[in-house]
DNA sequence: ATGAAAGCGCTAACAT
DNA sequence: ATGTTAGCGCTTTCAT
């Protein structure tokens, strides 16, 4: 491949010269760039940034770490990174931790030396102190949908607390007592926000404090397994809160293989909508996060940090949720 | 940040003897190594891999170019393509096309100044000659999921023509005659591959050939709009074949919409099934392709080429396809 | 308006 | 076992 040396060497400059039209920077005369391009063209000549890279010290590359981009809501997410990303100049690496702490660190080091000039990471875990090795490295980071130890981080994450509390009290309008939620692992911030807006609207209520909370994984298989369980507990649970989307789908499935209807025999409400492109026919009572939005503002923030226009100090932002009501709640018979 | 020469300097060391320690590579006593090492660890100290890469002209970096991550079926193979690129050492940088030639040919030129070392791409159309650009740069590249102009390139795609012509033989079977087929754009090599399969079964059961063949965009708005028009057209056809899985769900919403049932009323058929785990209960009956499979024989592929360890000339693979019947077809009412 | 030199971080090739 | 030199492709700085 031809570097910009064969360019100037063709035209009958010097390489800077070349630079200079590929930059649009600089005094060239007409008759000089009319040379220089045309032996750009004759040549296929794409140049280098690898050069420029280590010279500027900035790759015009983001990082996005985050823990499975099968899941909709994070392809949502990752498109909206990389749409704004793109309107911007940068480009993005996706990197999928499954939440593993293991793969996170190889792929931040990793990333790391690739020099990526910012950082948009989902965090596997919140025992992890991840944002150690970016303040040694001073690169500008923002943490997405979940919190990390310390408090002086950038962050953009949906209202998890209000959403779950807002879910659960509409539960407890229609009715319901007896909740049984299903959530992700303990050391996610995010699952215990759920929980915590759940447990809210339980107290506020003046309701028993002792409601079903099973800690599993954010996957179909800890909504199948627990509800199995849930539905063997006496007084069974009148309605189930499933905190995730692959949890509400194992949900449905167990309830299905049991024979059970829902709304008729048991309600079940979820956070986490599923895109509608891929949706026939939208069933859940849901908490829907704007998925893409949470993408493209922690991204702006981001790229506000890189170029220094970022408000000072450490930004949380949180975005607002809706609840959307649908098919797969009921209210309760026999309630007023 | 650091750099080699400050880790050099605190050990007592010159650069290449810390070179040796981080590549593990040459002689260094124990001793030295030891310095060195705390060395590293006191200025937590990165290796920029700008350097090497410079030097050696190998990013260990791949790019995946393709139409829409947000499809569950690009995830997928996104999956495949990212999982198979890190068992090897590399990583991948993705784009989004939207099906655009203009923002295929930006994302080209970027990641080819970004020094890939290979690229895996979804042509946004055939009539583009985007191999062009890579043969004059040398770089290799792996085409997926649908074909090109010229056939001196390595391709890995699902066999779309014997797939579709299995499923509507198997619609023959079950008695329908008249059927509507809503493709994608006649520039989309699988959209033409899909209807020929599908001609080809209908020519092979002796049936009338001016069947209705609608094409669109792989989207939900081309399954729901034709699927009204379909309604309107006398004789109606008795069952739809969506050659994607987002216009079966555009197939389903119009159906729905318009009071009629699925398959009592009009039996429906698809290409692309819906990953598991975002589906409570399959529905659709379907031409499934291994879409994680196809991102990892591709990269595999393309793997090889670049250590020039595949085999010589061009490779084509054809992935073999699975028939899955569900729901939502049935037997024509009146049928043998 | 154009060019020469130097250096970004690293390592292959060649000493010692 | 360790070090020196040179250069990957480009652009900033300082001439001319």
């Amino acid at each position: 491949m031809p570097n910009i040396h064969d360019v100037a060497k063709l035209a009958g400059v010097a390489p800077i010269t070349v630079s200079r039209v590929i930059n649009n920077k600089g005094y060239v005369s007409d008759k000089t760039r009319q040379r220089v391009e045309s032996a750009i063209d004759e040549l296929a000549y794409v140049p280098n940034a690898l050069g420029p890279s280590l010279r500027s010290k900035r790759t015009m590359t983001l990082a996005l770490v985050l823990s499975d981009i099968t899941n909709p809501f994070w392809t949502t997410v990752a498109r909206g990174v990389e749409d704004t990303a793109n309107e911007n100049g940068y480009h993005i690496i996706i990197g999928n931790t499954d939440e593993s702490p293991e793969k996170q660190s190889d792929y931040l080091t990793f990333m790391l030396q690739k020099q990526v000039d910012g950082f948009l990471l989902v965090p596997a875990s919140s025992n992890v102190t991840s944002s150690d090795i970016f303040q040694r490295q001073r690169v500008p980071f923002v943490v997405l949908d979940r919190e990390i130890q310390g408090n002086d981080y950038d962050s953009v994450r949906s209202d998890s607390q209000g959403g779950a509390c807002k879910l659960t009290k509409y539960l407890l309008e229609l009715g319901h007592k007896r909740i049984a939620v299903i959530t992700g692992r303990q050391d996610n911030s995010a699952a215990r926000d759920r929980v915590r807006g759940f447990m809210q609207a339980i107290e506020e209520a003046g309701l028993d404090e002792d409601q079903q909370v099973y800690w599993g994984e954010f996957n179909q298989e800890t909504g199948y397994d627990f509800t199995r369980l849930i539905l063997q507990s006496r007084p069974q649970p009148t309605a189930i809160f499933a905190t995730n989307n692959f949890i509400a789908i194992g949900v449905m499935r167990a309830l299905r293989d049991q024979g059970l209807r829902v709304p008729e025999d048991i309600s079940v409400v979820a956070f986490d909508d599923l895109p509608a492109a891929i949706t026939i026919d939208p069933f859940f009572t849901v908490v829907s996060q704007h998925a893409y939005e949470m993408g493209k503002r922690a991204t702006e923030l981001l790229i506000a940090r890189l170029v220094d226009e970022a408000p000072e100090g450490p930004q949380e932002i949180i975005l607002p949720i809706d609840i959307i009501v649908r098919r797969s709640s009921s209210r309760l018979l026999g309630a007023p």
